[in-house]
RNA sequence: GGAGAAAUGGCAGAGUGGUCGAAUGCACCGGUCUUGAAAACCGGCGAGGGUCACACCUCCGGGGGUUCGAAUCCCUCUUUCUCCGCCA
């Protein structure tokens, strides 16, 4: 959620900025203004007539006590109009504030300068590119295809429990995963992130806090009867653990890594793109969340690239990384970088990592702020970025390190393992 | 799931209808003393809105009510603790 106070000062500059998303802001932020303008004059009026029915209030207090019942009587006379008045403006007040909130929902971040204008994915700018796309024996095979042969992925066995997105991982493929989640956390532990097991499931203030909601409400699993959400990514549990939190400045960088399942509906999604792990209900994804010192989020960004990159070379992936551009720029995120995989037999490249700041955007609705040296408190910048989502590497690995005697395990990976070789 | 008790500032903990945003202690920050530190002493120290700055308003778990006036009384929800039941 944007700040109010800043889209005040600077209508112009938030204007420009959103054109890189093409989203039209002009007409909506003369509302927020006139709405805010409309909320403040609200408030004051109601502490004006607040701040008078207290003063009688505290006069008929003392005239009770030096027992001038009577002229205390006649001043509570008085004090019916003000109660009115004051419950007409609360009221106003409340549905000024609450229309106000609504509109602030609506509007995305505010791209950082580097984003690059553009309509879809087509126009992300490509950064980087390391690693060499394997050249594959004749007849290889995609990963559902391998999944299937060598029995590690049973598509059909999760239908039958739950639905189609909810594979069941068998024998060495589940084996595989586990060791890529012990093995991704490793990693983020060396970083310097402090691990975390997190709940699954969570309220409804959370969603908001981090954005999901109002935004992307079809997109989570909702238990009706206790009105808790499913998590689609662990940075929900992970950013909403410092909610409302005034944190002091030495508390900062925290830096948070959890692994957990995340569940997303994905409705409308179908055909090809979606075949085998490229996209599914229930996936596995280690996290990276980072709370930091506004003057420190874009260094934090790059930390959080170069350790990406830094996992896709110890597994020996052909990888890319993508500076997002306006159009295809999550709603919260200021700057994104997306990596990904080269899928040698499907041909294509598949996401595996998202890594983003979103400045003061997620914080100022979590209200997460710190003291700085002034003693004046500041939102903190927040930055996730996953490291990584499992289904995707699992597919790259598959694809790419399938040979004729079998599939290879990547190097780093083997003491996960204990195997070597998939046959 | 049943019975009872509780929820106050970073923490502990007073406060049961009026001058209470809230005693006191600890923690924290600044100062005096000290070569330095500790101790002692002095001062400061919750959050949000609003203002150039004050003023002023709001907040004692959340919501609602009674009252001229609520941390304090009533209703309701949530959470925590104790006892019982069930259980990985």
């Amino acid at each position: 959620m944007l700040q109010v106070a800043h889209i005040r000062e600077n209508k112009e500059v938030y204007v420009q900025a959103l054109k890189k998303r093409n989203f039209e802001a002009e007409s909506i932020l003369e509302q927020v203004i006139s709405l805010d303008e409309e909320r403040r004059s609200t408030q004051t009026e109601l502490d004006n007539t607040l701040a008078e029915s207290n003063k009688l209030s505290k006069e008929i207090g003392l005239l009770f006590k030096s027992g001038e019942h009577e002229k205390a009587n006649k001043v509570k006379e008085q004090t019916g109009d003000l109660k009115e008045k004051s419950k007409e403006l609360s009221e106003k007040l409340n549905a000024v504030s609450e229309q106000l909130n609504q509109l602030l929902y609506t509007i995305p971040n505010i791209p950082h300068e580097s984003v690059p204008a553009g309509k879809d994915e087509e126009d992300n700018e490509e950064v980087y590119k390391e690693g060499d796309v394997p050249v594959l024996a004749e007849g290889s095979l995609p990963h559902w295809e391998l999944a299937k042969k060598y029995d590690l992925i049973d598509f059909e066995l999760g239908n039958k429990i739950t639905g189609a997105g909810f594979p069941v991982y068998k024998g060495k493929g589940a084996r595989l995963q586990r060791a890529l989640i012990t093995y991704f956390l490793d990693k983020n532990i060396e970083a310097g992130y402090t691990e975390y097991q997190v709940p699954l499931v969570v309220n409804e203030e959370s969603g908001y806090g981090t954005g999901q909601l109002p935004d992307k409400e079809g997109q989570m699993y909702h238990v009706q009867n206790d009105d808790l959400y499913l998590i689609p990514t662990s940075e929900v549990p992970l950013t909403n653990m410092f909610r409302g939190d005034l944190l002091e400045e030495k508390q900062l960088p925290i830096s948070c890594t959890a692994f957990t399942p995340c569940f997303r509906r994905e409705a409308g999604s179908y055909g090809a793109h979606v075949r085998g792990l490229n996209r599914l209900h229930q996936f596995d994804k280690v996290e990276l969340v980072n709370l930091v010192k506004p003057e420190d989020s874009y260094a934090t960004l790059d930390k959080m690239v170069e350790h990406v990159k830094d996992i896709l070379k110890d597994l020996k992936l052909p990888y890319r990384v993508l500076r997002l551009c306006g159009g295809d720029l999550g709603f919260t995120s200021a700057l994104t970088f997306d990596f990904e995989v080269f899928s040698t037999a499907q041909d294509r490249w598949l996401e595996i990592s998202s890594v983003s700041n979103f400045e003061t955007f997620q914080s100022n609705r979590l209200k997460v702020r710190y003291k700085n040296k002034e003693g004046k408190k500041e939102l903190v910048h927040t930055l996730n970025g996953s490291s990584l989502a499992l289904p995707r590497v699992m597919a790259g690995i598959l694809e790419n390190y399938q040979t004729e005697d079998g599939i290879k395990v990547p190097e780093v990976l083997v003491p996960y393992t204990g195997f070597d070789l998939i046959n």
